[in-house]
DNA sequence: GCCGTTTTCGGCCCGACTGTTTTCAGTCG
């Protein structure tokens, strides 16, 4: 079981404390376990092992009682009697806005309703607008809800939701009245799924007419929220849109206030109040003078009036950032100027869209010092991969479209298929003449966790392998990936100087941060690669270099921050010695 | 349920908006 099984297990528990009526800090605890569960870089099994789950701050006696529950039998009793007790069904009805803990405990008991279709009927039965505290809007919300449910739930990938917010942001911003205008919320965190987008503005007029405006952009099916200094739409393809305008002066605290997390806002607020202090999007203030505050105009002053070094925002995620930057060891995180170059791309000989000349101009137009060429193999037929023989003559077009651009290396390379059995679907001496091999399983992904352990073990230890493609394989918003042992994958790539990759093709973004940091804790070097099969695809980096960030990794971590020869040296020490 | 260079008991972030109210609870972020 991995952390996020843990986590999710202690998420649920909360939601049914929530129905149950529970001590609201009781509620929290389980909350804030949850998140610090997600933002371990070492199995939880592993501090079972040593006793000292205590040591996770917001783990106390109780929760690791569960947590050694869970491991032994995959659940715990904390659960298994809420579960007893309520229906699982609930669960479900979080989803719907409108309904929270409070109404949805009045519905289970009144009209002993308990998932979506007994909530749909009794909606259509108007059964709800009679019970105390309900009334007919709440009712059609909830038929309204149920609707949307049924057709769409869930997150949007973080590419997605950029280009969706970019083009509300671009709208607002052509206005006059509209001074400042900024993305915030989870995708400036750079999570790789979003919940609801966004968008900030500053402006010393007066906000209505900005938010009549957004209200009627073209892709806004319904207004949710229509208040004073709030408003929230939702779009066609079902996302939420925030839109808050603020007193250019109060940007920076409204700006922290809006890219949260939540967890980060509770702890720092929590901080500050221990201060003396009091922070909310309009500012820090001395809780002696609450009408002045001390900090509002940037993020940096807010941090500053709480006597701390600026947090990231990709670092905002309620974990241990606050402890770090008390004590100045916040990492120095990667910036896309330090990315040297690129090294996972396709070109017209399997199946990109582009030569590799093309390839490399445009990466050279983008500041990078060097690429590396890793087209498929031959198993990827769809593809159009590459058997031996191609791969021989690649070698050398790639060679000599070296020759034909300046101050730019052009590694040649290629992106071998990891067989069934763990194999690498090459001849071994054509990927020892490879400057970089990217391996990766396409084929065959269904398969026992011990049998895909064994494979990718097998091809890191053959010592011809540079970095390992999209690792997990999973598909954002689509299939889950692969599962293998990944922490014994990780001994392994650390001791054969194998790197993992993360993978900034769109629909990956694979590693995802999480991963990524728990790698490079074990010692792992991260390679950042585009996947680009075209010169237009080489524009996502900055997708990868986000969850780079959110990893908390720094240039010493991420190998593409190498000239190409130091890069060479850093993996497969049997090839190139 | 968790936590503690103020505390092992008594706290636990802060504000906007809506609908159902007659001054505010519930929800959301």
């Amino acid at each position: 079981m991995d952390n996020a099984y843990y986590s999710s297990i202690l998420n649920e528990i909360s939601s049914l404390l929530k129905i149950k009526g529970a001590n609201k800090y009781k509620i929290r605890a389980y909350d804030t376990a949850s998140n610090a569960l997600r933002g371990l870089l070492e199995p939880i099994e592993k501090f079972i092992k040593d006793d000292s789950l205590t040591s996770i701050e917001g783990v106390g006696k109780s929760i690791a009682e569960d947590l050694v529950e869970i491991s032994k039998t995959g659940t715990c009793k904390t659960r298994t009697e809420l579960l007893d007790e309520l229906d699982p069904g609930l669960l479900d009805l979080f989803k719907i806005q409108g309904l929270g803990p409070k109404r949805l405990k009045t519905l289970y008991d009144d009209l002993n309703i308990s998932n979506l279709e007994t909530l749909k009927k009794a909606a259509e039965d108007h059964k709800i607008q009679e019970l105390k505290g309900f009334g007919k809007k709440i009712e059609e919300t909830i038929l309204a809800e149920v609707e949307r449910i049924s057709l769409n739930s869930g997150r949007t990938p973080l590419p997605a939701a950029l280009q969706l917010a970019q083009s509300f942001r671009d709208a607002l911003a052509k206005r006059d009245d509209v001074e400042q205008i900024q993305i915030a919320g989870s995708i400036r965190r750079q999570k790789e799924t979003i919940g609801d987008i966004d968008l900030l503005v500053a402006s010393t007029s007066d906000p209505k007419p900005i938010m009549d405006a957004f209200t009627k952009l073209p892709g806004v099916s319904d207004i949710l929220v229509h208040g004073d200094k709030k408003t929230s739409v939702r779009t066609v393809q079902d996302i939420q849109v925030d839109l808050r305008v603020i007193d250019p002066q109060l940007f920076g605290s409204a700006l922290h206030y809006f890219t949260g997390s939540k967890e980060h806002h509770v702890k720092l607020r929590t901080l500050a109040k221990k201060k003396g202090l009091k922070i909310s999007e309009y500012g820090v203030f001395k809780v002696s003078d609450p009408s002045t505050p001390i900090a509002s105009l940037t993020e940096e002053d807010l941090y500053e009036a709480l006597n701390l070094p600026f947090i990231p925002p990709e670092l905002r995620k309620g974990h241990d950032e606050i402890n770090l930057a008390q004590e100045s060891n916040l990492p120095t995180l990667l910036e896309q100027q330090d990315i040297l170059g690129d090294l996972h791309m396709h070109t017209t000989e399997s199946d990109g869209e582009n030569s590799i000349l093309e390839m490399a101009q445009r990466a050279k137009e983008l500041g990078y010092k060097y690429i590396a060429i890793t087209d498929h193999s031959q198993v990827l037929t769809v593809a159009n991969g590459l058997n031996p023989r191609r791969l021989a003559a690649h070698i050398e077009a790639i060679k000599e479209a070296n020759e034909q651009i300046e101050d730019f290396t052009i590694l040649s390379g290629l992106e071998v298929d990891i067989l069934k059995d763990g194999s690498l679907d090459m001849d071994e001496d054509l990927l020892r003449a490879c400057d970089w091999v990217v391996g990766s399983v396409h084929i065959s992904q269904k398969m026992s966790k011990e049998a895909m352990t064994e494979r990718i073990l097998k091809a890191v230890e053959s010592g011809l392998v540079s970095t390992l493609g999209h690792p997990t394989g999973r598909i954002l918003g689509g299939r889950g990936g692969y599962e293998y042992d990944m922490e014994r994958v990780f001994i392994a790539c650390a001791k054969n100087q194998v790197a993992v990759e993360i993978n900034g093709s769109t629909g990956r973004l694979d590693f995802n941060a999480e991963h990524a940091a728990i790698a490079r804790a074990a010692g792992v070097k991260i390679t950042l690669g585009s996947d680009a099969h075209s010169t237009h695809g080489l524009s996502v980096m900055p997708f990868a270099l986000g969850q780079a960030r959110r990893a908390g990794l720094e240039k010493a971590d991420v190998l593409n921050c190498l000239s190409a020869k130091d890069l060479l040296k850093a993996v497969r020490p049997s090839v190139h010695h």
